[in-house]
DNA sequence: GAAATTTTCTCTGTATACAAATTGTATTTT
DNA sequence: AAAATACAATTTGTATACAGAGAAAATTTC
């Protein structure tokens, strides 16, 4: 245990971003200077070097003279993430295939294991940040300076969409994500075997299992109408 | 003229912006806390601030108890860049193509004024400034918070790819810049008639001709090669 | 004289105190 | 009573002072 001020710096850091992750802390939420500077033992000073620097990272929004509130889900947020993210995403795996060290393949298999153990045993916010660092470690492995930015803000929305449309007690939902731990492997694989236009497919893949699982969310059970039409709403 | 701490403050980031884009600010070169802060009548507290913010933009780098530095240009950026920048500018100017709006386009076209008045008076610096805005329009019009900090981070590469690989006296680059311009014009015409598919189009040539010219700059004059073939790498 | 260790100095990081701005509340005015 | 203004309280932004880490210089040791 050091409970030197540069850990209570990083415990913050860390602290934030995982709230974000796991929607502890929800889009829009304020954020308290002194609070939270009581309660990580930091004065404002480095707190506030430390929240410009999420800022930058798009975890949260700073506003003039308004303080900090934790980064926004708009409406538009869902479809500009699925317009994107295949594309980004092939990219990266593209990058991950050609440039990864043995290193990086042993972290990301371990990586693996752990979502692998966190699927059966772990909570909701365990699988995310699970789920997370796998990705994470592609980010890395592809090291490109250019994707890199858009890949983890991605990856940002990618955890809170995630934590907003799973419903574990639904069967649908739960071989989803079977079926997403399966998808890993085949990441692994390709990247293992320098396949790069396989890559870059399962990355296609990845993100249908997931526009998938939240059209689940929006569909629900389907209702089983008995006879005749179901009347819908017209106008929105 | 307003010298209050908040526009002191602004003045600080839009120096080291700009001084970092024009290569006033040399890869690699050290930040002096004490001498800016001086510079700029602030106090290291909002300094770092800025600084802090900046190391998130891509512009400079922050080492743990050593200070910050301007981001380095590796021998894989310019690889990296032209590899990355297609896919991102193309995609850009697509969702510039769907979304721009009335004002937007009229903001672009002012600055595309600005970058051809610059081209005929303006210095090295200006000319990659006033293109610099250029983009930063397209990139606001795209309005994707995904791509948004990839693309930033390839806009300071280019300035500064721009800036190490133009020489005004050569002919052939001083042609090149001039169908730049004309490009810009095709862009911004392709954006008012919501050409996605040509604006996509146009990102790629733009690049192709970026790429010319530091091919230019890498093999100069040509030699004027006598007879047979002049032989060209077969593996890229 | 060269290497290693200690000391000094410079620069980075943090805390506290203060100034400025924003928000909420109370009072006044119509 | 509703609107507007003035005032108070909370919160954000900045400056300065101090503590700690790294780098450089000087001394010691072999």
């Amino acid at each position: 245990m050091k409970p030197d001020s540069k850990s209570r710096k990083a415990a913050l850091y860390e602290a934030l971003k995982m709230g974000v992750l796991t929607m502890q802390l929800r889009p829009g939420e304020d954020l308290d200077e002194t609070a939270l500077s009581e309660e990580f033992s930091l004065s404002r000073t480095p707190l506030r070097e430390v929240f410009r620097q999420l800022a930058g990272e798009g975890f949260i929004d700073l506003r003039e003279n308004r303080g900090a509130r934790i980064s926004e889900m708009s409406h538009t947020t869902l479809r500009d993430f699925f317009l994107t993210a295949p594309m980004i995403y092939g990219a990266i795996l593209r990058l991950a295939a050609k440039n990864a060290t043995r290193d990086q393949i042993k972290r990301l298999k371990d990586a693996q294991e752990d979502f692998r153990k966190v699927l059966r045993t772990g909570s909701g916010d365990d699988r995310a940040l699970a789920n997370n660092r796998f990705h994470e470690i592609t980010g890395e492995m592809a090291d490109n300076v250019y994707l890199t930015p858009s890949f983890h803000r991605l990856l940002i929305d990618h955890a809170r969409i995630s934590m907003t449309f799973y419903r574990p007690t639904d069967n649908h939902m739960a071989e989803n994500v079977t079926e997403a731990a399966d998808q890993h492997d085949q990441i692994i694989a390709a990247i293992e075997a320098r396949d790069e236009a396989r890559a870059a497919q399962l990355a296609d893949d990845h993100w249908a299992l997931s526009r998938d699982q939240i059209e689940l969310f929006v569909m629900p059970a389907g209702l089983e109408v008995p006879l005749g039409d179901f009347p819908r709403k017209t106008s929105a």
